[in-house]
DNA sequence: AACATGACCATTA
DNA sequence: GTAATGGCCATGT
């Protein structure tokens, strides 16, 4: 039976990147989507994110390029995000933003 | 199929 | 620094 290409596969993708975000460190969402080799696909990791929410996905290193966490209008997930990453280390500024040049995951 | 929406990004003024 | 504009593309109606 031959493997029907998956409809999913922007979704398996754009998720594998987010799980390769180390601790203590944040990914911006045009970051993942590149990583994953999906350039230009940034608004889809928003997506990707919101319909699906495992365990092995730390969705909450991903933010926005400004350093702040998107908001999403439902839900008050952006609360715990921000408790989440501090968890880890990461630390918000004055503005509350993240100092990307210090947070800032850069792949090597 | 067309239209509107969205956890976005980069450029320009 | 902020504000506006265009581009990007999957999802749902």
């Amino acid at each position: 039976m031959v493997a029907k290409p998956s409809v999913n596969a922007l979704l398996q993708d754009l998720l594998a990147a987010v799980r390769l975000i180390p601790e203590g460190q944040v990914a911006t969402y045009g970051q993942v989507a590149a990583l994953a080799g999906r350039p230009g696909r940034a608004r889809q990791v928003g997506f990707a994110l919101r319909s699906v929410d495992a365990e092995d996905i730390p969705w909450h290193r991903v933010i926005n390029s400004r350093g702040e966490i998107s908001q999403r209008g439902l839900g008050d997930s952006e609360r715990e995000q921000r408790i989440r990453l501090e968890s880890e280390g990461v630390l918000f500024g004055e503005n509350g933003r993240i100092d990307l040049r210090k947070f800032g995951w850069d792949p090597e």
